[in-house]
DNA sequence: ATGTATTTGTTGTGATTGCGAACAAACCAA
DNA sequence: TTGGTTTGTTCGCAATCACAACAAATACAT
């Protein structure tokens, strides 16, 4: 009762798990997750947040910031009572790389912590692009953003969003169809041009934790993120806080589940998935559309009145929903959220989707289940993949390696 | 680097995450766990285990053992080389009472740690018992029991495991079926019956759990548990060590997915889902059969040459092969572990069970897939069930009440 | 303007806890 | 019996966090 000495501050969703972990590394860890992930916070805060006492808090903050992790700056008059709380917020000079390869083009971004986008650029990829060619490219530009940071600035690596299986304790990709990899050993591949720590996540996984931590997700530790981009549709899910992954990080292929007796293939050869059902490029076909982006496709299909088009938006709520239902009964989550064209269904057919829902879930598990529409936007998949650098950060503060910018 | 003090033992899967934990109760809970979890342990295995210096584990020890959680004995010579380590192992004085309440019977145990069974009794229940009536003749059966025995043991509290949806935080059974229950405050109940604090989870979760403590799943971390009984069928999935509850803990629904268009509705009222299309029923039925256990079943099965029954058992292992390769495209998981009537289903249908499952999961996730039988057998449940209680003292082994036994 | 209440910053002390070293004890193998 | 090895046990130490006390900075009431 009275043993009230030497607290743990519990990490939520630690991504890797240690055989031990030491008590002072651990509340660094937390107090610097804590930071990250709210940009700004008061010592006060942090304080009573984390249940850790005032000069603990006070102590940790001071390693941080001896460290160059964390700025503390005194807090603008907020007008409550009592004497202001320093502010504390991570620091600008600590950056990474995210970098998100894709079949039409590569982009490549300086980010900042707090998931915050420093620079980017975007470099149009032609078709045949080889893969050594691609890692030439990346760090070229890499190395051209590192000629302009600060020379005081510090890095804490690469993060890369794949679409397609990766395993990511290797940092391979095992398989991307859509642009073409095979059993690409990436990460060393690109750590070799660039002198940095490479780290591989799948897109949906990166775009599930960027949502979780920075968009719809904020505050929930059970969602369900639905994808649905070009080649077909992705998933993540988050369990207590912590992204799904698996036993060899494949876990979270939600739309590779079938859920119907249609025989139709998906790009995996899986017939009658959820991915096989509900295509952006059947809903482009009807409407007639060359190639659009998901803000193009939304307002084509509120304009055209054509009864095919809506016929087609009608099946694939109703098999969005039924899917939706399933993860319901598997997950229980709080939030199921929506992104890519997925979110242009959920707004065109709300209540017709959540109805196919609610009818193939359990009464009890969809009770509080909320519908979100993914917010970060484009930047998802580069706020997420940095988030793969930052992760060693967040785990151990202090031992953490971090590279010089130049 | 030398930064090498107070460690944190990493508790696995502790099933209630709180807020703060503190570092001396999280030390003494990951031995406590790690004692009940292996039933015997020398010193020296727990210290590496958990990587915990000898002198910090002599010292947590002593303290259990002075709380009587824990004995610790001379270790056999067993040939090693060296001073023979003291053995650990958790005390016989401390016991929980499982409970399980079915459609025919009710079963009352007086459990051991470690997943033993000290003693059990089956109390027959006529239809048309009430919940009133259930609650009084369980309240009885344990009473009995405790006055059996010793006066100096110590009870952790009663778990109940039941046939239906469960709002775990508040001990309400939301809705059992097959026992006509619904929207019984249950642990309530059996409570103020009793004096003693009593859990309940749904039967599949528990199974699920005890499976993965004493069972198939020991030593593995993601494992998927289908559970088919006469009622339908039941689930539960472990995700990195601990049990998928999700937001309000309805989550592990297997039976109730949809994976097909049939629309045969299950108990639920949900169309072509798993449990809808594979059913215990239909065998029996296509057996001539009107009431047998899986063992029967199975010896049936093998002893028809029908093509009725032949054909069935195809389609059930391409429907259930359907569904586990859903889970694998999910969860990625270690192990698939099949009890009950499923069993049946994988052993007669090995071979066409498991290349339905790969033929609708993805190469790389479905890689590293094994599948099992489950091995409590007919004491899963109260296995399981007890772990609820039980839970309590390996979270926190110094706080957590313990009842006299009389 | 002044005083009070409130909240936070800061410092120093103390308690808890786990580690490590040292030595004793118990075993195996010659 | 001796030497090597592993574990038990004790004791002192170092790390870390809580707590108390006081100072500082604010809002609010008068």
């Amino acid at each position: 009762m009275a043993r009230n000495h030497l607290k743990l501050v519990d990490t939520p969703a630690a991504p890797s798990v240690r055989g031990t972990s030491h008590l002072r590394q651990a509340n660094l860890a937390a107090v610097m997750r804590e930071i990250h992930y709210s940009s700004q916070v008061s010592r006060s805060e942090l304080a009573s947040k984390l249940d850790l006492n005032r000069s603990t808090v006070l102590d940790l903050l001071a390693e941080l910031e001896g460290r160059g992790l964390v700025v503390q700056t005194m807090g603008d008059r907020d007008g409550a009572v009592g004497r202001p709380s320093m502010m504390v917020e991570p620091s600008d000079k600590v950056l990474s790389i995210a970098v998100s390869p894709r079949m039409d083009a590569l982009t490549v971004a300086v980010m900042g912590m707090g998931g915050r986008v420093i620079d980017k650029f975007r470099q149009p990829i032609r078709r045949g692009t080889t893969i050594d060619e691609m890692v030439v490219i990346t760090g070229r530009v890499i190395a051209k953003f590192r000629n302009a940071l600060p020379a005081d600035a510090l890095l804490t690596g690469i993060g890369v969003a794949i679409p397609g299986q990766i395993q990511i304790s290797k940092g391979i990709v095992r398989a991307a169809p859509s642009l073409g990899w095979d059993e690409v050993p990436f990460a060393a591949m690109l750590s070799d041009e660039t002198g940095l720590p490479v780290w591989l996540d799948n897109d949906a996984s990166v775009s599930c934790v960027a949502e979780l931590r920075f968009g719809v997700g904020r505050g929930y530790q059970n969602l369900v993120l639905l994808f649905g981009a070009a080649g077909g549709i992705g998933g993540g899910v988050v369990v207590n806080g912590s992204l799904l992954r698996g036993i060899d990080g494949y876990a979270g292929e939600l739309g590779h589940i079938r859920i119907s007796d249609s025989g139709v293939n998906d790009y995996s050869g899986i017939p009658g998935t959820l991915e096989s059902l509900v295509r952006r490029e059947d809903l482009l076909k009807a409407l007639i559309m060359a190639d659009a982006d998901d803000d193009e496709l939304e307002s084509a299909i509120l304009e055209k009145k054509s009864t095919r088009v809506s016929k087609l938006l009608d099946t694939q709520a109703d098999m969005l929903g039924r899917a939706i239902g399933l993860f319901v009964n598997i997950f229980n989550p709080e939030v199921i959220a929506l992104d890519g064209f997925l979110s242009v269904i959920f707004r065109t057919r709300r209540e017709r989707l959540i109805a196919a829902a609610k009818a193939h879930s359990l009464r009890s598990a969809f009770e509080h289940v909320q519908f979100k529409v993914g917010g970060l936007g484009s930047n998802v998949l580069l706020v997420g993949a940095t988030e793969l650098a930052v992760a060693r950060i967040l785990d151990d503060p202090i031992g953490a390696q971090l590279y010089p910018a130049r």
